[in-house]
DNA sequence: GTGAAAATTTTGTGATCACATTATCGCATC
DNA sequence: GATGCGATAATGTGATCACAAAATTTTCAC
């Protein structure tokens, strides 16, 4: 009947496995159809919708949509309901700004404990980000491209930095996809290739400014983007 | 029987209200006490047992507990056993470090929007910190010098790094009381002082130049404590 | 006495239920 | 036809229960 409601039938990108809890996978379902951009802003996420959904019970969601909520991909507002929280110009800014300052600090802090094997598997990571590109696969250039991030400030055994940072993608989540449909295949290999040329040869400045441009590249091309308001609040 | 467990008597530090929802207050409750460091680390924090010494069914506290363990306050381990994580050296260095760099931005954002009104509230918080160290009362001290900072930060209207150095907070929580029992009064009336005068004069760079030596003094102070190694894990 | 193995208790998880609160829809009124 | 109001449905919260996994205690062999 909704309209709002009927993307919520390709929710389900991977089925549960059984090493894992329930909640745990509701969890990282909802996650990544947030980070994928899937699920758009201003609707509604309720238990027991979701409960049904899933054909689990609600209480493993109700745990899901707290640790959401907790780390700011979802809002739950005064009405206790839960939804995918409006964008603003302003705190799109500073989310971006805040990627910047922890992320050019994590790939510094991980610099010194970099070696051959992790740059290799980055470059593999780099590639299947490319394979993506080309096949237009926009879910996951969203999903690799954060890997790669990830595997970079992990290299560092003593990284805090992680969580805080995911919690800054998960909020921008639902706005990545428009950057991402836009984008520029040569912006993400270049900068992704010279973060890689700057590891190799332990360039501590060079990552950093590799690091920042492929952030700013994102905004970048949201900025460009036509239809961007319809996904940002109106102007108090 | 278990003198580990004889110190959750005075967990308690105030009553639930009617206008809050018990695994909000659950919540506060067992932040407060984190974030005051009277709860030690390597104990075991279960459901059932909170549950009966606060008198409320589990299903709160098992709230509780999962949104502190999101926020990086309590560890859930594979044998499922939640306890307050143990401390490294090198943790605890990048845990300073991570607070400077975000707490130092927040500042930063936040002095435009800084006007008479907010100075004024944050001189009667320090003076309630000023008071709090007469009296020697740790726990406020811990506190007071956080709704300091929150206030200050919280200035910005457009403010979304507070939940990230919360977390941050909460992770060095178990340790701050050993830096505040150390702490000689000068150190935090000068800094607040200065970081209030810099407000005052819009001086940008002058604020950050306090808030970042208020937490250095803070490290400076816990470097200086002798029994701290009993609270760090030992090197692998 | 010391050690391992079995029995018991405790724990976290997920399901179900009751209840108060909120949203949604239908209906009457202007 | 638009608007305010009341009945109905849906929702989040907290409590209780069942169950499997883990921790703890007890038991028993040496």
């Amino acid at each position: 009947m909704d309209p709002a409601n009927s993307d919520d039938i390709n929710l389900l990108m991977f089925e549960k496995t059984e090493d894992i809890k329930t909640h745990q996978w509701v969890y990282f379902l909802l996650r990544n159809n947030l980070l994928c951009g899937r699920i758009k802003p201003g609707i509604a996420l309720t238990i027991r919708r979701l409960a049904d959904l899933l054909s689990v019970s609600p209480m493993p969601v109700r745990e899901a949509l707290h640790r959401l909520a907790c780390e700011g991909a979802v809002e739950v507002k005064n009405n206790r309901r839960v939804i995918v929280p409006m964008m603003t110009a302003e705190k799109f800014n500073e989310l971006c700004d805040l990627r910047i300052l922890l992320e050019t600090h994590a790939a510094e802090g991980a610099l010194p404990y970099i070696n051959d094997q992790h740059i290799e598997l980055l470059g593999q990571l780099d590639a299947k980000i490319d394979d993506a590109v080309e096949q237009g696969n926009v879910d996951n250039i969203s999903l690799y491209n954060q890997d790669f991030h990830r595997e970079l400030y992990s290299a560092n055994p003593f990284q805090i930095s992680i969580p805080l940072i995911e919690s800054l993608w998960l909020q921008l989540g639902p706005f990545s996809r428009i950057a991402i449909s836009k984008l520029e295949k040569a912006y993400l290999v270049d900068r992704h290739a010279e973060a890689l040329e700057a590891l190799k040869q332990r360039n501590q400045f060079g990552l950093r400014r590799a690091i920042e441009a492929d952030i700013r590249d994102g905004i970048a091309s949201i900025n460009t983007v036509e239809g961007i308001h319809d996904y940002f609040e109106g102007v108090a």
